[in-house]
DNA sequence: GGTTTGACGAGTT
DNA sequence: AAACTCGCCAAAC
């Protein structure tokens, strides 16, 4: 059943574990397209959402910046989503990957 | 079946 | 430090 790209995509996002986040190389990595981090991307503006059990919010940018543009209802909203998780925050708004960096 | 696109990443300027 | 460019590759047209 070679469930599309994205679909796979999906299903790597959807075990990052909580207060953790991963970069969209490091999804794409998991599932054996390492230089696909762009599909990755993609296909969480495609994906089903939270309610879908992917946690799209989760993934960042191997920097830790958050997407620019990103909304579950306005571009704040995934940090806040991603601190009430208990994700480190840095004071330039990027993720502090150094500590929520998801550990494979 | 070729072209265009794009929630990236790393390298340059 | 920030902005720009190039490369990668799957999906949509």
């Amino acid at each position: 059943m070679r469930e599309s790209f994205f679909e796979r995509a999906w299903d790597v996002v959807r075990q990052i574990p909580e207060g953790r986040v991963a970069s969209y190389g490091q999804v794409a990595r998991l599932m054996g397209a390492p230089r696909c981090a762009r599909q990755v991307g993609y296909a969480m503006h495609g994906s089903p959402g939270v309610a879908g059990g992917v946690p799209c919010h989760r993934v960042v940018f191997a920097d830790g910046s958050l997407a620019p543009g990103f909304a579950f209802g306005g571009p704040g909203e995934q940090r806040r989503m991603l601190e009430a998780e208990g994700v480190c925050f840095r004071p330039d708004g990027r993720v502090d990957m150094k500590k929520s960096a998801w550990e494979v």
